[in-house]
RNA sequence: UCCCCGGUCGUCUAAUGGUAAGACAACGGCCUUUGGAGCCGUGAAUCGUGGUUCGAAUCCAUGCCGGGGAGCCA
């Protein structure tokens, strides 16, 4: 699917940075503050240069949306750069099938980082002489503990490590231990390269943390020139470094690397940026870390990372979601430091806000039920006129054909109607919207199921565009569809992914598969839509009026379109009814 | 038990020592050729206890609660 023109316009930034006088009129940010603070003081030149580093090891999902929005956005708003830049450094979790998908998203997602897309496994050379420049400095050695051994010397949360018996080794072992690590010689997990720092310190990132592991892996970049590769701690900040980031930030969890980030930082005396972090996106309903999204896709639980009950990028944007509600949403959720949780439904709303102002309206039947007009001339069609969108006059009219058959919702006749319930029912006049006011006189049924198969009215021919020239109302305008001009379809129906707001709970150990939604996915097929639909390509979103926002599927052929409903309109008779049901039982 | 970070309506975010505000959600009403949209309205919060101050959500102390931390993951 091609993203349209004004997905693809640059996103807005909102002020409070531009004239100085500027006093944002609704709270900054943390962040936002800090920069300003920095750029009064003069600490980076004036410049302000972030980065999104995602690793390639699954897809974006909302998460990182928010991360996205906010280092671009910061950058944009700023006048500075946004770099995005791969955190490649462990060959046996990263394909380039993942990169790929990455590009794409954020690029989908309206962002632009021009020329600057880098890769931190574009660094390994550099990263090696910096390690042999520490391991001069006497602050890194080679340390032969076995993995088991490593982590019994590390001591634990309350107790002090215990130094390592290869600490003290001379600068001229340790280079030619280290070279020969970087040469192959030694197997997986023989040795490591780790920072001289503190084997005491109550930060346990700064008891002489690993700088380097062996791994005889093929990367999906560098390929088997290294069995060395950097761990995240040594490679991140020297990468920031290179790449004259001025503002580094990450999520919450990395807050007890950052003195770690610092003294790499300072121990080489190379540019110094600042790391700051956020909250990290939590939704309900859904997950949004890398490790159960992939059990999702590799259980087969899902249909694969971009189905649209998906809380990735991919999947939302299957599933009709746009760039600009999900900006709106990030920009909305805001950034701090408490760990909360965001309503799933904020970001509907957010996707109602946007496409309620853009997306054509379109009569759509879900479930059909044959409507025979009795005293509407046989084999008559007269072409209707309907409004495109009444958010949006500029988008004219269209015309729809009209005959003595059509389908209406099942939903919108009932024999016996319930109290409150406005619709079809027998001796009940309704509006055919932009068609006429018809009036209910019977219904026909199956024998042997007791099945509502057929639903008969008479129509007032003086109310053709549906309005009662006596000035009569009616309660219901209900949408339809002439059963001679329909076009089939398949629709697809979702719900939340997850029965509870917070899957697998705070209790330990249960599984979050145990709270997966039976229901997510319902298949509709013989769904009868307008004809203006026949030729709807792949992505283009309408409204089935009185339904929802629904896009067309990439499954869809010229010969069956299918559907995926994005999301439900706000339906006050569903909750009516359900008030109904809850007094009932 | 040790270190770090947090606690403001149901949820998310503001208020930067001076009237606790907005959005979503909920509820009620108006309007309506979508029971949509829109408009109007209602209810709803500073974790507790001390202290500093004319004045504290904000500063200090302490307690409580939540999150993160013992990968050769990021």
């Amino acid at each position: 699917m091609k993203p349209t023109d004004s997905e693809l316009t640059e996103p807005k930034t909102t002020g409070g940075a531009e004239g100085g006088t500027a006093s944002p009129a609704r709270g900054s940010h943390f962040i936002r503050e800090i920069i300003l603070e920095d750029l009064r003081t003069n600490r980076y030149g004036g410049r302000v240069h972030t980065r999104f580093p995602p690793e390639p090891n699954g897809y974006l999902h909302i998460g990182h949306a928010k991360s996205i929005c906010l280092n671009f956005g910061l950058a944009a708003e700023f006048g500075g750069k946004c770099n995005l830049r791969f955190d490649d450094t462990n060959p046996t979790k990263e394909e380039s099938e993942y990169v790929e998908s990455i590009i794409e998203d954020v690029r989908w997602l309206g962002f632009d980082w021009e020329d600057r897309l880098y890769y931190a496994s574009d660094y390994f050379e550099q990263l090696y002489e910096w390690a042999v420049q520490l391991i001069q400095a006497g602050k890194a050695y080679v340390c032969d503990l076995s993995p088991d051994e490593l982590r019994d010397y590390r001591g634990t949360l309350t107790e002090p490590g215990r130094e390592s018996p290869y600490r003290n080794r001379s600068v001229e072992e340790n280079l030619d231990l280290f070279a020969r690590m970087r040469a192959g010689e030694f197997p997986n997990g023989s040795r490591t390269l780790r920072a001289k720092i503190d084997m005491a310190s109550p930060n346990l990132n700064l008891r002489d943390p690993v700088m380097y592991r062996i791994l005889h892996a093929e990367h999906h970049r560098t390929g088997n020139r290294w069995c060395i590769y950097p761990t995240y701690d040594w490679a991140h900040g020297q990468s920031d470094s290179i790449e004259g980031i001025t503002h580094s930030i990450c999520t919450l969890e990395f807050e007890d690397h950052r003195p770690l980030y610092d003294w790499f930082l300072d121990q080489l005396g190379i540019h110094h940026p600042r790391q700051i972090e956020f909250d990290r996106l939590n939704l309900t309903y859904t997950v949004l870390s890398k490790r159960k999204l992939l059990t999702l896709v590799e259980k087969g639980y899902v249909r694969g990372w971009d189905d649209p009950r998906m809380p990735t990028l991919s999947g939302l944007r299957r599933r009709g979601y746009t760039p600009e509600a999900i900006r709106n949403f990030c920009a909305r959720v805001g950034v701090s430091k408490t760990n909360g949780i965001v309503e799933l439904s904020l970001l509907e709303h957010f996707i109602r806000e946007d496409l309620n102002k853009r997306a054509p309206r379109v009569m759509a039947v879900l479930r059909p039920l044959r409507l025979v007009i009795e005293n509407y001339p046989d084999g008559q069609v007269e072409e209707l006129e309907a409004v495109n969108n009444p958010e949006d006059p500029g988008m004219g009219t269209r015309k729809v054909p009209f005959s003595k058959v059509l389908y209406i919702e099942r939903d919108d006749f009932r024999e016996l109607p319930p109290p409150q319930y406005y619709r079809l029912a027998p001796g009940r006049e309704v509006r055919l919207r932009y068609g006429y006011f018809v009036t209910c006189t019977g219904m026909i049924k199956d024998d042997r199921t007791g099945e509502v198969v057929e639903v008969r009215c008479t129509y007032d021919p003086a109310t053709r565009g549906g309005n009662a020239p006596d000035g009569r109302r009616v309660k219901s305008t209900i949408h339809w569809v002439s059963a001679a001009h329909a076009i089939e379809a398949e629709v697809r129906l979702y719900e939340q992914l997850f029965t509870k707001p917070l899957p697998g709970g705070e209790d330990e150990g249960r599984d979050f598969i145990e709270d997966l939604n039976p229901n997510s996915l319902e298949v509709l097929t013989g769904c009868k839509l307008e004809p203006s639909l026949r030729r709807a390509p792949v992505g283009s979103r309408f409204q089935f009026e009185r339904l929802g926002y629904f896009c067309v599927d990439p499954d869809s052929t010229p010969e069956r379109l299918v559907f995926n409903r994005t999301v439900a309109l706000r339906d006050a008779w569903a909750k009516i009814e359900k008030a109904l049901k809850e007094k009932g039982h």
